[in-house]
DNA sequence: GTAATTTTCGACCGCATGGCCTACATTTAG
DNA sequence: CTAAATGTAGGCCATGCGGTCGAAAATTAC
C-alpha cells in the first residue's frame, strides 16, 4: 500500500522505496485528470472518467491518492508550479525593472500559447471552491505568490530608479489581472482574442504606466 | 402547467396569462439560486438546496423551469443583463471617447462593489461549461457583446479624433480582460485587492494608452 | 523458484442528485 | 358557488458518484 497517515495526520516515512512506479503513476493520473477536466469540465471529471482516460481501473486512483480531493489538489499544484517555474526562469534571465517586467508578461503569454489545456482546466477549477474560505485559501497559495513576484520586480525597479513612484501592490494586481483576464477570454474561445497582439499591447501599456516622468526611453 | 414545448422545440403561446405569479416565482428562484451558488458553489447548489434557500418545495422549481440546466442558464442571463444594463446607462451619460471609456471602466467596478454576490456566482459558473462548444457559446453571448461595446466606444473615439490609432478589437480585449482579471482576484479574496485603487490605476493607464500623441490633456 | 509484497481489477455499497408522479391547495373564470 | 386551471408539496425512483473490498496479477526479494 501507499502512504499511510499517522494518527496525527502526517505521512509516515513511506515515499522512499519503489517511489518510481508510485510517482510515475501519480503523474500519469494527474495528467489524465487535467486532460479530462479540460475537455469535459471538472464536474464531469469523475474518477471513472479519469481512469478511462488514463486506461486504468478506477480503484487505481483510489490506491495512489487519498481521494478525489487530493487528486484535484495535486492537479492544481501541478498546474501552478509548471507555469510559475517557466515564468520565473524567464524573468531571471533579464536585468533591470523594465526588462524583467516585460519578460514576466511575455513569458506568461508564451506559456499560455503552449499549454492551452492547462489553462482550460484551470478556469474550470477556479469555480470549484465552494466556501469563501476555500476561495481565500486558493488565493493565498496560488495568486498571492504571483502578485508578490510582480510586486518584487516593481519594488526593485523603483529602488533602482527604473520605475516611477506608484503603489507596487496595486499595480501588481492590475498586471496579473490583465494577463488573466485576457487568458480567460482566450480559454472560452481560442479564436476570440489574438494572444500575441494582446501581449504586445500589454507590454507597451505597462511600460508606459511604469516609466519615470520624462523618461523617453 | 407552464410553458409547453412544441415538438419542434419552440414554446407555445403560454407566457401571457397569469404571467405575474409565474415571472415573480422565476425571479425569486433565480435570486435564490444566485445566493446559493455564491455561498456554496455551483456544484453544491442542488435543486433541494436552492429550494431550501427560497423556502419552497423542490418540485416548484421543476414546475417553473424545464430543469436545472434552464435555471442555471436563466441565472447567467440575469447576471449578465443586470451588469450590462448598468454599465450601458452610465456610458450613455457621457460624451466623447475618453469620458465614455472612463465611464465604462468606472461603472464596471462600481457595479462589482455593489453586487459582489453576482460575481462570486459568475466565477463559479465560468467553470461549468463542459464542452468547448459550450464555452464558445458562452463567449459569444456573454463576452462578445462587452467587447463590442468597448470596441464601439474606441472606434467612435478614433473617428472623432479623441483616440490615437490602434486596433480597437485588441484593445477592447485588453480592457475587458484587465477589468475581469482584477475582479477575479477580488472574488477569491475581497481583502486581496483594493477595487477603487485598481479602478483608478486602470482608468489612468487606458487613458494614457489611448491618447493621441502629444495630447497633453 | 518461491514466498512476500506491491499493484491492479471489477464488483459492490451507501449516498446524493435531478427528475417524476400523485395528491392537495390555491387562484381564476363563468 | 362551482368547476377548471394553475400552483405546491412531499414522496419516489433510476442514475451516477466516491469510496471500499477481496481476489488476482505483477513485481520484487531471497
Amino acid at each position: 500500500m501507499r502512504s499511510k497517515i499517522t494518527p496525527d495526520g502526517r505521512r509516515t516515512s513511506g515515499r522512499k522505496k519503489s517511489t518510481f512506479i508510485e510517482e510515475t503513476r501519480r503523474r500519469q493520473i494527474v495528467g489524465g485528470a487535467i486532460t479530462t477536466i479540460a475537455s469535459a469540465g471538472l464536474a464531469q471529471a469523475s474518477l471513472a472518467r479519469i481512469a478511462d482516460e488514463v486506461g486504468i481501473s478506477k480503484s487505481v486512483i483510489s490506491y495512489h491518492f487519498d481521494g478525489r480531493d487530493e487528486l484535484i489538489e495535486e492537479v492544481i499544484v501541478s498546474l501552478l508550479a509548471e507555469s510559475n517555474r517557466f515564468i520565473r526562469s524567464r524573468v531571471e534571465q533579464e536585468t533591470g525593472g523594465p526588462d524583467r517586467l516585460r519578460a514576466y508578461i511575455e513569458a506568461s503569454f508564451a506559456f499560455m500559447a503552449d499549454h492551452r489545456e492547462n489553462f482550460v482546466a484551470m478556469v474550470d477549477i477556479w469555480g470549484s471552491f465552494g466556501t469563501p474560505e476555500a476561495k481565500r485559501a486558493f488565493n493565498a497559495t496560488a495568486y498571492d505568490p504571483c502578485r508578490r513576484h510582480i510586486e518584487a520586480i516593481l519594488r526593485r525597479g523603483q529602488q533602482d530608479g527604473d520605475f516611477r513612484d506608484f503603489t507596487p501592490r496595486t499595480l501588481a494586481s492590475t498586471i496579473q489581472g490583465a494577463i488573466d483576464g485576457v487568458m480567460l477570454q482566450w480559454v472560452f474561445d481560442e479564436a476570440a482574442v489574438d494572444l500575441a497582439e494582446c501581449a504586445a499591447e500589454l507590454t507597451v501599456m505597462f511600460d508606459l504606466a511604469t516609466r519615470v516622468a520624462g523618461d523617453g526611453r
